[in-house]
DNA sequence: AAGCAGGATTTCC
DNA sequence: GGAAATCCTGCTT
């Protein structure tokens, strides 16, 4: 049986014409470090628990805002070869310690075991390709746009900016690439890129051809037929509530948060589903949440808080009986 | 300091 | 025009 997953691997790693040169991910690597585009007091993962004990491979672990706020760098390096992959994990496993690429390494990734490597590698690979994969899927939900940049409009452009400037840190660059289309984003080349955005146009073409690789799969995926995952028909039948073409409401969008306990349970969750009562947990982070899908960066607790307010008049959300903070109640719970 | 309440105004679709 | 976003003052925890 064919592995997709593993030949996406190859051509994302070894093949220059889908851009995924080490140069470019070398680029995205060091950029992600500069620059506070965003809320500058989000938390960091523990990089040193991560790398401990872990030779010849190098993760780095940083904070994104999508799920628990951890995006993960994955380096394999020997004597002949770089690889270098962003990962961008957005739907986490319980526990951080049990990431694939640490057990992918404990396999044979070690020194001396020169015979394993190549396999283990291709193993990496795969893992690595399946969480970039994941996470894709995620923002896509997350930002209501589809995997696919050719089919993004003006505006589905502009927040995959946004997201991409958060994820790497980048200063905002939406100016530069106003007015333009997903398509017309595909056929800029990285000169164009940078010649628009000389700060961060190198990784914004370099995150852009991830996407583009990943949808070609995508698609590879669906018609071969024999991977089809539910994540995929969620994603491409755009089953969401937030995808009925009327743009979402921020009582459906903190419903959907509170749908997904696996995923955002760390920012709000509910404390009595069937009275509809739940609480934020964190306030900044779901504040970004809802600033990412509307499009509007600066949107912080404060605001959103008020448009919560709002809902008081309208019956829609109010405080429970009990007033407790950051905790409201659904008036009419499903 | 952070959250809460609600008025006023602006922005966006 | 409706729903938020934004900005604000004053109050509470």
């Amino acid at each position: 049986m064919s592995n997709p997953v593993g030949s996406l691997s190859q051509s994302m790693v070894y093949e220059p014409r889908l851009g995924m040169t080490d140069e470019s991910l070398t680029v995205m690597e060091r950029s992600r470090t500069s620059g506070e585009p965003w809320d500058p007091e989000e938390s960091k993962p523990n990089m040193e628990t991560l790398e401990r004990g872990v030779p010849g491979l190098y993760l780095s672990c940083f904070d994104m805002l999508l799920t628990e706020d951890t995006t993960w760098l994955v380096k394999v390096s020997d004597s002949s070869q770089t690889l270098t992959l962003p990962m961008a994990r957005m739907a986490p496993q319980d526990e951080p310690e049990q990431c694939p690429v640490i057990d992918s390494q404990e396999q044979g990734l070690s020194p001396g075991l020169e015979g394993q490597e190549e396999r283990s590698l291709e193993q990496v690979q795969s893992l690595v390709v399946g969480e970039v994969l994941k996470d894709i899927e995620t923002a896509c939900k997350l930002l209501n746009i589809t995997p696919d940049p050719v089919e993004w409009n003006t505006g589905n452009v502009q927040k995959w900016l946004l997201w991409t400037e958060h994820l790497y840190r980048l200063p905002h660059a939406g100016k530069a690439f106003q007015d333009l289309t997903g398509k017309d984003l595909c056929a800029m080349s990285e000169e164009e890129f940078h010649q628009r955005s000389p700060q961060c146009g190198d990784t914004l073409h370099a995150h852009l051809d991830i996407w583009k690789s990943a949808a070609a799969w995508m698609k590879e995926r669906c018609s071969t037929g024999d991977e089809k995952t539910h994540a995929d028909e969620e994603l491409w039948s755009e089953a969401d509530s937030s995808c009925s073409g009327q743009p979402i409401h921020l009582w459906q969008f903190l419903r959907e948060l509170l749908q997904k306990p696996h995923n955002y349970g760390r920012c709000i969750r509910w404390l009595n589903k069937d009275k509809g009562i739940f609480k934020i947990e964190d306030s900044a982070h779901v504040a970004r949440l809802w600033g990412l899908r509307k499009n509007r960066p600066a949107m912080n607790y404060d605001k959103l808080s008020r448009s919560i307010r709002q809902y008081y008049k309208k019956g829609i959300i109010r405080k429970p009986d009990v007033s407790q903070r950051l905790v409201y109640q659904f008036v009419h719970p499903v």
